[in-house]
DNA sequence: TTCACGCGTAGCATTACGTCA
DNA sequence: CTTGACGTAATGCTACGCGTG
């Protein structure tokens, strides 16, 4: 059994820096699918990576919207232009970002940018920043150095915490020992995820766009991404459980069924001398995938409603002194495989069908219906 | 052709920080 | 105001694929 989780097209092209912005109202989101067939997906570049992979498996019995997805991306209009447009929170939907532009004066509006914000100086050189002993942290801190007013399109630009936190940073960063967590802002954490649900991973070119997009270090938005990643996992891990958990209820109902069913079925044979003089039954398991074999000799024994067929098996040989009851699972419980043989023989498992065969071949019975 | 090496990125575990009830 | 739980950014490590000499 394996769970799949679909969250876009990893083939595509990395195409949300291409595509016009999100909508406002846009959702966020990805969906799960159920799957239960071998392994597929994956990196498109490296096989080992399956999680978190759009399922190839036809099969994909189950699926999950986790949240709402919209597809739909605004395009830029003449009105909200492709820079903007594609940043619908440049506009005017941030209050933050409003007073970071207006009332600010000046000093409060250089910290308040620079947050989060990786200094244009810096190019694409996101090797040397990716090192975690690059001083990243202090480096990211440094506002107002360099600011050049330029920047800070996707900075916070809003948030007293994130000033007072900047001020705190300052005094880290004279003796630069402490970690730094910078919290995201609302809308780099959504156009991240917008870009995450167009590819799930990122190569070089892209993080280095979305870091120039989101005014961040390139090793941010690829920590960003391994973060999401993990908890993309961790969802799918959690799903999975709750997949398998409704298995095992599933088949704990079912085994008890069916031991309902035999203890009838025992019950009846003790007290009806008629089934001793069958000849012996067996029970029959398909070798290759362990189900149940029919075989179809209509006795019908089995009780009304009885979703298990009883069917004297005839035997090889008259020798035989087993004991032995095939029987036909109806298509209750989880499986969604269509074993039973109540269709005819168009669905029967071709194991059944090899049952009937070497029996028709053994004891020929012309005029049997093939139906249970 | 094979091997060693460096680089980049992945996953994973963990830490540390910020937020909130 | 304190505290614990929780979310998440960041760090450190290892493994793998790939290009190159």
């Amino acid at each position: 059994m394996e769970l799949a989780l679909s969250l876009g097209d990893a083939s595509k092209p990395f195409k949300f820096l291409d595509k016009a912005a999100p909508t406002k109202d846009h959702h966020l989101g990805f969906c799960m699918g159920l799957g239960g067939g071998g392994g597929g997906g994956g990196r498109g570049d490296d096989g080992r990576r399956m999680n978190a992979s759009a399922s190839t498996d036809p099969q994909t019995p189950l699926q999950l919207d986790l949240l709402p997805f919209s597809p739909v991306h605004r395009r830029p209009t003449a009105a909200a232009p492709a820079s903007e447009a594609r940043f619908p929170w440049l506009i005017a939907t941030d209050p933050a970002r409003k007073s970071s532009s207006g009332a600010m004066d000046g000093s409060t509006q250089a910290r308040r940018l620079e947050v989060n914000r990786f200094s244009g100086e810096e190019g694409d050189d996101g090797a040397a920043l990716s090192s975690p002993n690059s001083g990243g942290s202090s480096l990211q801190m440094d506002f107002g150095v360099g600011s050049g007013g330029a920047g800070g399109a996707f900075g916070p630009g809003k948030r007293d915490l994130e000033a007072a936190e900047a001020e705190r940073a300052s005094d880290d960063d004279e003796n630069g020992s402490t970690r730094k967590k910078l919290r995201l802002s609302k809308d780099q954490s959504a156009f991240l995820e917008e870009s995450f649900k167009e590819h799930n991973t990122l190569n070089p070119k892209q993080k280095l766009a979305l870091a120039k997009q989101l005014n961040l270090r390139p090793r941010q938005v690829e920590v960003w991404f391994q973060n999401r990643r993990a908890r993309t996992k961790l969802k799918q891990t959690e799903v999975d459980c709750e997949y398998l958990k409704r298995c095992c209820e599933t088949l704990t109902e079912e085994n008890r069924r069916l031991q309902k069913e035999l203890q009838e079925l025992r019950a009846l044979k003790t007290s009806q001398p008629f089934y001793m003089q069958l000849p012996a039954t067996t029970l029959t398991m398909c070798p290759s995938c362990e189900r149940v074999a029919t075989t179809n000799t209509s006795t019908s024994a089995a009780p009304a409603g009885n979703p298990i067929t009883t069917a004297a098996a005839a035997t090889t040989s008259g020798t035989n002194n087993n004991s032995s009851t095939a029987l036909s699972l109806g298509g209750g419980g989880g499986g969604s495989n269509g074993s039973s043989s109540s269709n005819g023989s168009r669905n029967v498992h071709p194991f059944v069908q090899q049952l009937h065969m070497s029996k028709q071949q053994q004891q020929p019975q012309p005029n049997q219906p093939a139906a249970s």
